[in-house]
Parts: structure tokens; sequence; C-alpha cells
DNA sequence: CGATCATATCAATAGTTATTGAACTATTGG
DNA sequence: CCAATAGTTCAATAACTATTGATATGATCG
């Protein structure tokens, strides 16, 4: 995860998908569900470089957990993992694991 | 800092200082101080590769602002840097700043 | 079906980074 | 001052990664 963040075109992507990515939405029978993302497109217009350069790093970003990717129609609608980053939140608060 | 934390190498090294650096110290004066840390030696223990190796190591995550070096007669020592780590997790709170 | 839009893959390349060993600097103790 | 110990820097190399443009796949619409 630290490598993928580690990118500064990635960092700019998964920002941007942060804010794009206000949290899940609890439905009226209690399911949990997501509600908002960008597509790969939405993500290229916030990035300079072609649509394959953000597919990849897109790639690289699903990899490490950090996003999730689901086609919508035509689209592949992108959004934030948000239990990785709480896994990635709560390693800086013990990052040796002896606490 | 990710970057920095990328590297699998340097993520031992810091989470090895991490459990070596278990915060500071208040002082009869109320003068804050770290209390404990370790050599590059020490660090060196800990790693597979030469000294030289993890000296790179060790200045790539000091220019990332992660960890703190002093020379202490003829060792250095080395200690995590304590509020980057928490910038850090601040950071995943609120990873786009919109919050 | 064929055209078009959205995205992914591929191959080539340039740039970066980790690792190694050797040479160098700094500090202490005799 | 000399020797020994602790770290750093340097040069060479190998491995990896980002970027680019071209091509391919997948989905919708007329």
């Amino acid at each position: 995860m630290f490598k993928a963040l580690g990118d500064p075109t990635r960092l700019r992507i998964f920002m941007f998908l942060s804010s794009c990515s206000p949290e899940v939405v609890v439905g009226e029978e209690g399911e949990v569900r997501p509600v908002v993302g960008a597509t790969v497109g939405d993500v290229c217009c916030h990035v300079s470089g072609g649509n394959s350069l953000v597919s990849f790093h897109l790639k690289e970003l699903r990899q490490a957990g950090l996003i999730t990717m689901e086609r919508r129609g035509k689209y592949m609608v992108c959004r934030i993992h948000t239990k990785a980053v709480e896994e990635l939140g709560s390693f800086m608060c013990d990052p040796c694991g002896c606490q």
C-alpha cells in the first residue's frame, strides 16, 4: 500500500477518489452499499497523461487493495476501499505491532 | 513519506525503530525528551545487507522526515519522528482534505 | 450488424532506485 | 598520534517502474 501511494500520480488519483467516495450508505434493510465513485474517464480528467497511464495506475491501486472497481454498463466505477484505508491508519498508530 | 515506506527494507527499519522509540519522557522540569533509540549498528543487525545499504535507507527515511538521527559520541542514534507519523495517520483519516 | 464510446493491454523506452563492495570520514581510547 | 570502531559516500550495476503511443476488448446505441 505504501508503495502504491508512493507514486505522485497514484497519490493524486487516490486523493481524488477519496473526495468522490464519501463513505457508504446504510440502506433500509441495514445493508451497506457504496454511494458514489468516479469513472476511469473522470479520473483521467484529473490527471495528466492518457487513459492508458491512468488505467495502469488504477490497476496498481487495485492490486494494493486501496481501491475497488466495478463495471456499470460501459463505465468502470472506481472507489476507495475504506477498509484498507482504515488498516493503514491503524498501522500508523502502532507501526511495530508491539503496543 | 509513502514512497519512503514503500520499500520493504525501509519499512522493516521503520518498524524496528518504532519498537525502539516508545515515545518520549516528560522530565522533572516538564521538559520533553526522547528516551531510547537504536544505533546504525543496531539497525544493521535487523536488516540483511551491509551497513552501506542501511545507511542509504536511513538517509531516505530521514529525508522523508520519518526519522531523526543524532550523534552520541561515536554512535548515531536513530529515532522515529513521532510528529511525522502522526501526520501520516491523520492524512489517512482524511485523504482528500475535504472533511 | 456496424459505429462509437469507454477502458484495458502491449511493447518500447526512459528514468529511477536498490544493492554491492571499496574507499573515505569521524570519534574515541591507548 | 595511531589504531580501532562506527558510519558515510562513491561508482558500477542490475532490477524495477512510469510513461507513451498503438492496438485490442467490451458495451451500448442506432
